[in-house]
DNA sequence: GTATATTGTTAGACGCATCTAACAAAATTA
DNA sequence: TAATTTTGTTAGATGCGTCTAACAATATAC
């Protein structure tokens, strides 16, 4: 139906979708490394499809068939990566670019069958939710760790990047998914922050880091205040 | 390295070589469905990548290099078969064409993995045999039923034709691979066979399947004789 | 050994996805 | 509001893999 190259635009036209659902050119054209022109005449092609609303000068849009379709590729992708992890001992730092090659394979029977294998995960080995059949996936906004405040208890839900490096990183310093820290001081002067879990009674996170961990807030100092 | 496109070249050619290892451009034509002027170009291409030993007018054969790169499509293929229909819960007859996008997935991990899992399996659920990691393949020559004589004793060793269709039929009569059976008689007229095995006494074979099954045999009438 | 059939190559075109160069619209700044 | 910067489009070219039409070499038949 659609061509590998289509479904890598669709994709990107769903994750780099803000609030109103819109995505620029230029944007586009930077996240996947394309030129405007090229991304323009592509826009053209989707639109004949039915999957993009497109207007000269204008953001762009999905079509509901459009956000169906890239809710299913990102379906198969996230199955892939968590079939990985939890059926063939794959780290959860080495599974994101065989999904990004497996997210193309056209058979529903395949994916299914992993769904029900991991008897249907809501999430996929880096905390992102898993879309349905239909390709919808219903969105928890967790906040991210370096927007927390100091005596915070949290639990990491996700991460926003699924680099190797990124999460070797993690793998490291023994934090992994579902672990519980508390944020005992921020750094005024570059906004690092000391955390504890585990053993660990104090590690150290750059912002670069924290930004890129979502957290559930367990707990709070003031809970029920507001600030002054 | 090799494109999709080019991979699908090198696993006809390694597939359709005749006992020279040699093919014709009318025959990987007809194979890959693909008019011979394309099928010239490409063979001048990738005979520039020194995959393929390539002359005006004279049969293609594989270089080293070429059926190197092409044991390991086929080494990808038949692992992902036998992991779908082992791990997975797949039927043989439901494998083929999903591991036909399989194959070009590069991560040499993925495949690693699928085979350890499988504990380094030596054949497909065709029984295939699976080409080590530098693509060489040591090929057993089993016979087609077609040619074994009445009273011959036999084990299906494998299967010559992966469709679907084909596999339902010997799903629906029971055949599977290492089915042993007899050949108890050929009928002259059309060369069909009746075969015994399980608790079937006497099922028919028409020449068209009974040439798609390779058997081992077991056990002979006329053992130590030759033809009169 | 010539005629005929088969197989293979050359030439030129096309669709797809990409690019660069040039231009145009929209947004920002002054 | 006018000038400048940023963003987006149009036009035309390129490489890849494909095709058809025409021609050429090889194999087969007579
Ligand atoms: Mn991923
Ligand atoms: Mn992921
Ligand atoms: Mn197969
Ligand atoms: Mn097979």
């Amino acid at each position: 139906m659609n061509s590998l190259i289509e479904e890598n635009y669709l994709k990107a036209l769903f994750s780099y979708a803000n609030d109103q659902g819109e995505v620029s050119v230029k944007d586009l054209s930077e996240k996947l490394d394309i030129k405007m022109p090229t991304v323009t005449s592509m826009m053209k092609k989707l639109s004949t499809k039915g999957l993009v609303q497109y207007t000269s000068y204008k953001p762009i849009k999905l079509t509901a068939k459009g956000r169906k379709a890239a809710g299913i590729i990102i379906r198969k992708h996230r199955l892939t990566e968590m079939y990985l992890v939890e059926k063939m001992g794959f780290g959860w730092e080495n599974v994101h670019e065989i999904a990004e090659q497996m997210e193309h394979v056209k058979s529903p029977d395949l994916f299914d069958r992993m769904d029900e294998l991991l008897d249907h995960p809501k999430h996929d080995p880096h905390g992102s939710p898993i879309p349905d059949k239909n390709g919808k996936v219903d969105w928890i906004n967790y906040p991210k760790l370096s927007e927390c405040k100091v005596g915070d208890r949290v639990r990491l839900a996700a991460v926003v990047n699924s680099s190797a490096d990124f999460l070797s990183f993690l793998n490291k310093r023994e934090l992994q998914l579902d672990t519980e820290m508390e944020l005992v001081s921020v750094e005024p002067f570059d906004n690092s922050m000391i955390v504890s879990y585990h053993d660990k009674p104090n590690e150290t996170l750059s912002l670069l880091v924290s930004e890129k961990l979502l957290v559930e807030v367990i707990s709070s100092l003031d809970s029920n205040q507001q600030s002054p």
